[in-house]
DNA sequence: TTAATAATGTAACCTTTGTTACTGAGTCCT
DNA sequence: AGGACTCAGTAACAAAGGTTACATTATTAA
């Protein structure tokens, strides 16, 4: 058994174990591969064939849509014992990917080929459970997306996502530009900048070169 | 055995047969009620308890999100054949309804109650993949209304949703009024009749009191 | 150090969408 | 018929957000 092995184990039952029953802990060590992914790389593209399913052990994964002409929309982070519903999603039927994932801080997780998926849901009730509870959160998630981008100004969805930046990254330095975040929320750097200002002048925000220091986002 | 059991089994059959096996059909029969439901019908309210799971038989229904000011968007439409995810969704969680939903046609469907769909998750594997594939399903449908509201214009969106009642209803003629539409759409009544008299002049549609006759939206 | 590049600030303007207000036409009720 | 009500058409205006353009500042490369 080999390092990663080793570690692997260790780190499957301090994000899962009580998750999962000690069997399926096993079966994920055994067909399961170990990765660290840098902070900005791209997971996954539109596109792209799905040849696994991640289950996060530590840092936050950005998940977009994005449609013909390269637009983009922030649907929701990943987080540590979570998994993408997406990758399901794909799985059954369309084999190819309908969203973007990057990973937003460096993160490590396991990655199980998803032929198991299916044999898993037969066999194990927790498994089946974590594959249910996943569903159900990324419908919500992307049912508020919906929410924000139907019946909110682009004001308020501004201070929620600089809210969920910071609850994600753990820290209240945002180190991102302008642009970025108006691609996030498929708007426009011009406009980001203007509400940004204007949040600055209300001293809620301090804002610096591709950084941007939250003080009080009530 | 009632007339409505033996009409209820002939209906599972006809519209579920290829999709669950005898056993599973049987089960259905037992424990589920046969509804029938006209058009325009709220079946359930934003908060509303989720007391069963529908089975539809035929018809249609309108399934919509609101936010707390009472502003509209429609997510998509259940049809014959389908279930509603976000029943199963609440049944994991909240209780409490997070949609709304309408008769959009005269519909019958087949009420399950909730406590069954754990148990029969475990012991039928067709219902497992009925249930996976409509989260599959509802989750694309919430991500296409979310694309289009993100990406696309109110005319657009004004066309697709227009297509959308004609695939549904089986009609060219589309018994609406443009409040209605403009609910839907989470939009305005004055721009939605803006948005139909442009079509009408392009020769697409043709408009009447309470009514608009699709001519054709390519 | 200087030039090139990237990020931000800001003004002017345009488009889309929403709002208000009023009109008239159709429908329903008595 | 007459009045009330609903629905649709339209104009005038407002607001939000997107676009273009250009200036300024910070950072990096040469």
């Amino acid at each position: 058994m080999s390092y990663t092995d080793i570690l692997m184990i260790q780190e499957l039952k301090d994000n899962y174990g009580q998750l999962f029953e000690e069997d399926l802990l096993n079966e994920i060590a055994q067909v399961g591969t170990f990765k660290e992914v840098p902070a900005g790389f791209t997971m996954m593209a539109i596109g792209d064939y799905v040849r696994g399913m991640p289950l996060l052990i530590s840092g936050a994964i950005k998940v977009l849509r994005e449609d013909n002409e390269g637009d983009e929309l922030l649907l929701y982070y990943l987080e540590s014992g979570e998994t993408c519903s997406m990758t399901m999603n794909c799985c059954m039927g369309h084999a190819k990917s309908e969203i973007k994932a990057v990973a937003e801080r460096d993160t490590t997780l396991i990655m199980v080929p998803v032929q198991k998926m299916e044999e898993w849901t037969a066999k194990y009730k927790s498994w089946r459970n974590f594959v249910f509870q996943s569903y159900h959160t990324r419908l919500n998630e992307v049912l508020h997306i919906l929410d924000s981008v139907a019946f909110d100004k682009m004001d308020k969805r501004l201070v929620d996502y600089l809210k969920e930046k910071v609850r994600v990254n753990k820290t209240n330095t945002i180190h991102n530009t302008h642009q970025e975040i108006a691609y996030d929320l498929h708007s426009s750097r011009v406009v980001i900048s203007r509400l940004l200002k204007k949040l600055e002048q209300m001293g809620h925000i301090e804002l610096h070169r591709n950084h941007i220091k939250i003080i009080n986002l009530a």
